[in-house]
DNA sequence: GTTTTTGGTTCGTTCACCAGACCACGTGCG
DNA sequence: CGCACGTGGTCTGGTGAACGAACCAAAAAC
């Protein structure tokens, strides 16, 4: 969060992620990198974010070992890193208390791809018990979702059952 | 995050729980929180943040039912509520992938009053294997605190062993 | 060889955060 | 009673970050 000034005098953990992942943006943009979000323009697209803090969160991002950029043919690409896997559960923890926050149904469901059980918001498969990584979980549209509020590439790509951290298939 | 534009229209959990947790100071001050921090000045001085914005975060918080506020004798205290529990395991994640950032041994360790086992990061207390809830659980300094950075009421306080939510024995 | 796409940078404005000064209210104390 | 002090703020001026819009360079497409 800008690391303005005093969070470097704060002899506590959640201060140092917060350094690194609670500027404005970054948390959001990690988690379109686990939804298969890898293009700068994909990110601007489905974020409405602005080109130039983009531009500083990817840079910084690729600082913090998060995410990994590299040439593509004919653009680049940012993939969310080994490293950033532990974060997961922190932004999926969020995630789930932010559905709570509003009494609609879930606007977006997880689910363990190994066993098909539903991902509860403790980040463990109600079928099976287990704790999936990213990349075993597959994610879909819930009965909360509303798809008139956004009509960008990655929304309508996000619509169909999708593998976490499997790029979306996009133009 | 100030809510500054764009996250109302991000059809999006992350977002909507970004918009009430999400900016600056506000994970902070609900960890003081549930450490047992319950006054202003408490707040104040643990944080070294500036007492306008402390002031318009507290108000926030209350008026987003995280923090009850209430009158004690000539001062007042502002208390976590049970709602806000629910977003105890966002924090502790958070806090655990801060704690992994750097190569030091824990700071802060968090242990299952009932059974006493250690919290493990995903939240579960290694030895009974439940997912103990805030009031459950006890803190201590680790072995990666550094007590030389902060002395602050708060901070020396927190260097005994000490219930989650339990008012601090400040003054 | 011109246009389009991509991934930016630059610019001026707006807005949030900062430290520090100031303040209203209640309590304690001489 | 009168006044300092603690508590929990508000107000102000300055600074830096985020904003939208415009501009731009390199590479690909046509």
């Amino acid at each position: 969060m800008a690391l303005g000034v005093d969070y470097a005098r704060q002899d506590c953990s959640l201060a140092r992620a917060l350094e690194v992942v609670g500027e404005r943006w970054t948390l959001l943009i990690l988690r379109d990198g686990f939804l298969g979000v890898r293009r700068f323009s994909d990110f601007e697209a489905h974020l409405d974010i602005s080109k130039a803090v983009l531009s500083a969160r990817l840079a910084a991002l690729v600082e913090a070992g998060l995410l990994a950029r590299s040439e593509a043919a004919g653009h680049r690409e940012y993939a969310v890193t080994e490293r950033a896997h532990d974060l997961w559960p922190a932004i999926f923890a969020l995630t789930q208390w932010g559905e709570g926050l509003s009494e609609r149904p879930p606007r977006r469901l997880f689910e363990h791809a190994d066993c098909g059980g539903r991902v509860a918001p403790d980040g463990r498969c109600t079928a099976c018990g287990l704790v999936p990584a990213p990349a075993d979980l597959e994610t879909r549209p819930g009965p909360g979702a509303d798809p008139t509020v956004r009509d960008d590439a990655v929304s309508r790509a996000l619509r169909t059952r999708r593998r976490l951290l499997d790029p979306l298939p996009l133009r």
